[in-house]
DNA sequence: TCTGGGGTCCTCGGGCCC
DNA sequence: TCTGGGGCCCGAGGACCC
């Protein structure tokens, strides 16, 4: 009996998809009164700042607008999107709706982010009815009555080609694929298709020819052990010929829980010394409030800059001690800022806290985030 | 007019200890 | 006392993912 893994991409709401929609720009794309509120879409010509793509429908991506770039090259791209504010608590309330579909239907679910996971098909009910698809299509029309999402599921002997199954037939697809197959569907795919190879590796490739799985399946793995290393080398051969024995991980805890922010305009760390300061401790309150809600607490405490030149550079410091409060988080940090230079304008400042353990006290959780708005009326994307 | 935020994992160099 | 190696931790940076 195979063993199947299938792994789930939602996707947006399927009135959209006929228009170009845009969501991104962080709560600066949402001003005071909104045009939302005054029944007028914002356009994306209409957006001046900072921020990317979060994400945008098929009509969008038809003028080149994808996720991550960036808003005002999007805007000249297609200046009539709609564009929508990211509503990160409602996307993660759809997620745990679709996590709670899916574990109702399989045993065992491994969580990649907020609208992935993998499932386990080999023994969960119909998980083996023609191939994998009835359960598959249940699963589907389930999240869709659930949420009013649509999904892609790839079925496959193992995660690294479900993954990419999931790929195939988007959106609200459904593909199944057999080691059988690995010529006819995989090989012609690029390396880029594979989870793991992104721009830095898929240009390492193409400098040596190969730009197709299909390819990378001609070097043996002594080559490319030569050219890539022990870890990447023998990872990309078992890639090419479709091996993957990695099992569902099923559960694991937080490594760091981090806060970051983009400034509206780049700063200096002494002729803007009072926003940075605010800003800083801010972060750092918003970030103990994180550790607070999420019941952790950690031994290392980091700081990241992002300079106006988008040169990044980090610094951490090993406690002795736990902390979660921040108060002392700031100390800490404050210390790792200490010893990075400070010449440049700095355009991102993150907080970060690592090495962490569980805080075992069980405090009632703050009445409010420090950072709150009251919740303003928006448009939800399902009123559309 | 480029390039968010929140993560994980890996590698590498240096320090320390045995 | 010196040298070397292995193991481990720490810190920094980079690649990658959703």
């Amino acid at each position: 009996m195979d063993a199947f893994y299938a792994s789930v991409e939602l996707l947006r709401h399927p009135e959209l998809a006929g228009l170009p929609v845009v969501i991104g720009g962080g709560r600066r794309a949402r001003p005071a009164a909104s045009p939302e509120q005054r029944g007028e879409f914002r356009r994306l010509r209409d957006y001046k700042g900072r921020g990317v793509i979060t994400t945008a429908t098929y009509a969008a991506r038809k003028f080149g607008v994808h996720s991550g770039l960036g808003l005002m090259k999007a805007a000249a791209q297609c200046p009539d999107a709609i564009l929508l504010p990211a509503d990160f608590d409602e996307y993660r309330r759809y997620s745990r709706l679709f996590k709670e579909v899916v574990l109702a239907a399989v045993p065992a679910m491994e969580d990649r982010g907020i609208d992935e996971v993998y499932m386990d098909f080999t023994s969960a009910r119909d998980g083996q009815e023609a191939g994998g698809r009835t359960l598959a299509a249940r699963i589907q029309r389930d999240i869709h009555a659930a949420t009013g999402l649509t999904c892609s599921i790839g079925v496959a002997p193992n995660k690294l080609l479900a993954k990419m199954a999931s790929e195939f037939n988007k959106p609200n697809g459904i593909s199944i694929v057999h080691e059988a197959d690995l010529r006819a569907k995989i090989w012609p795919l690029a390396c880029r298709k594979i989870n793991g190879v992104g721009p830095k590796l898929a240009a390492k490739l193409a400098a040596l020819g190969i730009h197709t799985i299909g390819e990378l399946a001609t070097h043996d793995r002594p080559w490319l052990v030569r050219h890539f290393g022990p870890g990447h080398g023998v990872w990309l051969y078992e890639c090419a010929w479709g091996w993957d024995d990695r099992p569902l991980v099923t559960e694991s805890e937080p490594v760091s829980i981090s806060r970051e922010s983009t400034f509206e305009r780049d700063l200096h760390a002494v002729r803007d010394r009072a926003e940075l300061t605010a800003l800083f401790t801010d972060l750092c309150t918003r970030l103990a409030a994180d550790l607070e809600r999420q019941g952790y607490e950690g031994r290392t405490v980091g700081v990241k800059l992002k300079y106006d030149d988008f040169r990044t550079l980090t610094r951490e410091l090993t406690l002795d001690e736990y902390v979660r409060d921040a108060r002392r988080i700031r100390r800490a940090a404050g210390l790792c800022l200490k010893r990075a230079p400070l010449e440049q304008k700095l355009r991102l400042l993150g907080v970060r806290v690592g090495s962490l353990r569980r805080s075992g006290t069980l405090e009632a959780p703050p009445a409010a985030e420090p950072d709150a708005q009251p919740e303003s009326p928006q448009l939800r994307l399902r009123d559309l």
